[in-house]
DNA sequence: TCATCGGTGTGAAACGATTCATGAGTCAAC
DNA sequence: GTTGACTCATGAATCGTTTCACACCGATGA
């Protein structure tokens, strides 16, 4: 493989000077650069990355790790973390974790020997085992969509308590009072986030709550809690969903079985994807501002890393974002139910 | 940060030990081993393998570079792909070039300059412009969901022909013939290719077929290509898309005009997204078998990249899967239409 | 004529790991 | 007591860059 200095020999100049016309080409006389530079074309010249980040200690990648890849607002978080990223002049890489806790753990440790500029963090687990062998490394570290204290890390997230309550309150105006709240893993701060908004509305009205926990956030998971919605008695009038693959997947358990929606079981999703609106019956959700979440991260972990030139620490942030709960046809009655 | 030198200070040792009872601990005599061990414990060492590639001259990344994240499809080609490498014990690192050649030539200029181990491309650019510059870095690629003539590059694919042959000969086979084909940028050889397949069929008997060229390959294109539809006369009595995401767009643009499905319009889509099933009216889809692609690519990427230690250049390979129609209400008239 | 100076280019010292030839020590066999 | 074989550990060379102190040169000013 061609190197600097296969340039340099072909060039009849030093290395350093292949170096400079390649990072500072002003301080080369144009004749010099001229010529080094066909003789890059030339050669095929491609810088190696690795003598470079070795030779700089830190690399110009910023990675973003996340819960599921197959969740649309991971990618829309990953769009708005890229968009960021190019105005800095740094790449991201995504790597999906797809909720295991070790693929997590395996993720973190190649991205501490890459030696990243820092990474945006989904976590898996919020024990922090995982993290705590990574925090080690020194590496700058956000927290996306999971909102920790201040002094642990910056992080950015929406009031998964306010969305929880949105949905709840919603669903109790348009008159329920049988509520399930199918909900994923209460391993996840999220989750148990939107159970407690829930709660904090339903316990302060007559509505009665069931709450059916999945193991997963999938659709494959919401039709498994269809079945097990459609066997309960009395049944529900209304479920709200701890996300919108959980809430298509209820919908198609429903739309199987016959029952009609929103006439016989309203539902609502969280996250606003793409799909809620084109679904069998047009979602009722909570939005998140993925993409602005994206973008909030990435510039704070970049604010973090700084330019290395100040060695004031940075202050940590903790962004917060608001939901807004879009409503749509699954929990509008159109015709007399 | 602490390196390998600091950990040989601490146990007392030099750092080919270090080294040593990193990578072949069997080298290492127990008692110096568990001191070493100890000392990488307290300091909270991790490699630098920026500088183990620089020495290696390789790296343990495969980078995966798609068209679009945001399109499930290409999400399972991720998934299959990290299987494999997980087997093998390298990493995946996923692209998105988000349909812009622009953003692919950045990426693979990246990834050119961090030696990674091979990459799976699934290219915007067929004139291969990007790739030109690319090549000459030598870096082994595989194409991903777009077949290339054997003597340029393995490749693995579906029969994209076959695919929209299926897909139009369900439709005559239905009674339709009016028939719309809403395809994507046609620089896609994906497209191009599907046309085909819906030309060969639709040649052959008397059914009479208009194409819609969108400019994205998304649900917002077809929505427009709904509303494109809704203007023709006569009006086609069935639709099929050159993938789910348009489809899924027709048809929510189609509910929303009060246009009934598949009583008044057919809908076929393309890829068999998990959404595909749980949409509106759930899609008739050509299904490709996303996962296994990405496991083919990988594995064929792995066997050309081998071990290094042969020579004999192992040759490319040309893998295509078949198709497989997915039948589902949007194409199945339930009530007298 | 001599010091100074900006503009260019050089060469060597890092960076942090891996690898390999070599050496030091131990033990068994002759 | 010498030899050979074997086990462990060492230290230096190496990978491809960047960076920095220094050298060179022609021009300018005193």
């Amino acid at each position: 493989m061609v190197g600097i200095k296969d340039v340099a020999r072909r060039a009849g100049v030093s290395i350093g000077t292949v170096s400079n016309v390649v990072n500072r080409p002003h301080m080369v006389s144009a004749s010099t650069r001229a010529r080094v530079l066909s003789a890059i074309q030339e050669l095929g010249y491609v810088r190696d990355e690795s003598a470079r980040q070795l030779r700089a200690g830190r690399s110009r990648i910023m990675a973003l790790l996340v819960l599921d890849l197959g969740n649309p607002f991971f990618v829309d978080i990953a769009r708005g973390a890229e968009e960021t990223a190019q105005d800095e002049g740094l790449h991201v890489i995504t790597c999906d974790s797809g909720h295991q806790a070790d693929r997590e753990v395996s993720y973190l440790s190649m991205l501490a020997e890459q030696r990243v500029r820092g990474v945006l963090l989904s976590p898996v687990d919020t024990s922090g085992a995982a993290l705590a062998t990574f925090r080690r490394s020194e590496i700058p570290y956000v927290f996306v969509d999971r909102r920790v204290p201040a002094d642990e890390a910056s992080s950015v997230s929406v009031d998964d308590v306010t969305g929880g309550a949105l949905a709840a309150r919603h669903l109790v105006e348009t008159g329920h009072t049988e509520i399930a709240f199918v909900n994923g893993p209460s391993i996840l701060a999220q989750c148990r986030d939107r159970e407690a908004g829930v709660r904090s509305v339903l316990n302060a009205c007559a509505a009665r709550l069931s709450v059916l926990e999945t193991s997963e956030l999938d659709v494959a998971s919401g039709r498994d809690a269809a079945s097990r919605l459609l066997g309960m008695s009395p049944r529900p009038t209304a479920v709200f969903c701890a996300n919108d693959l959980l809430a298509l997947g209820v919908l198609q358990g429903m739309v199987a079985a016959g029952v009609r929606v929103p006439d016989e079981l309203a539902i609502v999703g969280y996250d606003d994807i793409e799909f809620a609106g084109a679904a069998a019956v047009p979602l009722t959700s909570v939005r998140q501002p993925a993409r602005r979440l994206g973008r909030a991260a990435a510039e704070l972990l970049i604010a973090e890393t700084g330019d290395g030139d100040s060695d004031e620490p940075v202050e940590r942030q903790t962004v917060v974002f608001e939901p807004e709960l879009v409503v749509r046809a699954s929990t509008s009655l159109t015709r007399s139910g």
